[in-house]
DNA sequence: TATAATTTTTAGACAAATCTAAAAATTTGT
DNA sequence: ACAAATTTTTAGATTTGTCTAAAAATTATA
């Protein structure tokens, strides 16, 4: 299993996780940056190894083989990533680099140790869930920001855009993972909130609320 | 820089330090375990790239830019294999496979964050000196077990057969890096010795003997 | 339901890294 | 020093992953 390989397949399990639908070759090139004839090329290749299956137009959708080989390349990503933020003093927008790298490290007892060592967290620096040594993945029943309600409580479980500008904008606004947010006001003419964030009260915009998912506590 | 051209660079920087000469062609295709024909191609295009300097037949020596970059690489495999001893229960025997594809991310924070994670490791576990940040190599001061007198005394510092095979022999003997190590008797006919490791007294063939590495004490 | 717009695939080319086989240069042995 | 052995290089092919440009299939539109 070549780099290239592991970067589609997980591409396409995660544009499979958006859709429920075939995934479309042109929403694969878009995503891995790259030109639809090069995913239909590297789609062929997959298909060969019985990692997808590719109907010429039709789309597609990867095997259990395809599924559980794109799992392994998660967990090893989130893992990583834990690892750089607990053990390495890397903030939570500076990890998706480094972390797409070491995914691709090939060792068994690398990444059980690794787990072992990280004492088996749950979720990543994102809030998105570690998938276990099995590939099972634990849903984390998480809603939109933008969604609650005055007087709604919760607690931030992980960001939909992960881009560094985003990322620092949170750190800015002392928006973290874990944090207790509560919607004190939703201004019905732009969408935008005051929330409180542990002790501090915050405005936040609409597109920013679009962003941030919570686990609802009320 | 490909990770082939990465690879290339250290098995020369390697060669090189055993030498003092210019690195032959069959001798990169050697330790590469490839073509001397592919060598060939390989060094070719480091010379494009001003890394090394190469005249056909003449054999090849590294630029200041290629011995630069050759020793960051082993930086990190060092370092690397620290982490995985220190930290994640990795015995000196296993750590090399991983260290190898590890030592191909490309992070300045990752490294630095790394070492000092590590506390600033001056060598890693096999006795084998860390360069630092600047690339200085501290050199260490190392004999052949086998050189030694009956009644000397030292510190293993290192092995230079580090197939696993060997580690795990060493393992079996209790040898292991940091150990005081006495020579109680040398055998003239075979050029055995009894040596004393730590508490043990025991028994180890000339080979062998050939293969560890001691700092002298006395 | 034709036609236009879009999506997807094919065909052919290219760069990186490798190989085999053969040619060229160097070194060795007598 | 000259033939033999060895080392090194070249020439040409292969694989992976990519690209551009053009053809084919599908979907949308009027």
């Amino acid at each position: 299993m070549t780099l290239s390989e592991e970067n589609y397949l997980k591409a396409i399990f995660n544009l499979e996780e958006q859709t429920k639908k075939g995934v479309s070759t042109n929403a694969i090139a878009e995503l891995m940056e790259t030109k639809a004839s090069s995913a239909t090329d590297m789609v062929k290749r997959l298909a060969d190894k019985d990692l997808l299956n590719y109907k010429p137009y039709q789309g597609t959708r990867l095997t259990a083989r395809g599924k559980n080989h794109a799992v392994k390349v998660i967990r090893k990503h989130r893992l990583w990533e834990t690892f750089l933020v607990e053990n390495l003093d890397f903030s939570w927008d500076e990890v998706h680099e480094v972390a797409e790298q070491l995914e691709h490290i090939q060792s068994e007892k690398l990444i059980h140790q690794l787990d072992k060592f990280l004492g088996y967290p749950k979720t990543d620096p994102h809030g998105d869930p570690i998938p276990d040594e099995e590939g099972n993945i634990e849903k984390i029943e998480k809603k939109v920001l933008a969604e609650l309600q005055q007087h709604d409580e919760g607690i931030c479980v992980g960001v939909d855009d992960s881009s560094s500008a985003f990322l620092k904008y949170l750190d800015k606004l002392n928006i973290t993972l874990g944090n207790k947010i509560k919607v004190i006001e939703k201004e019905a003419f732009d969408n935008s909130m005051v929330i409180q964030v542990e002790e501090n009260t915050i405005s936040i915009s609409s597109l920013a609320s679009k962003n941030i998912y919570i686990r609802k506590t009320s």
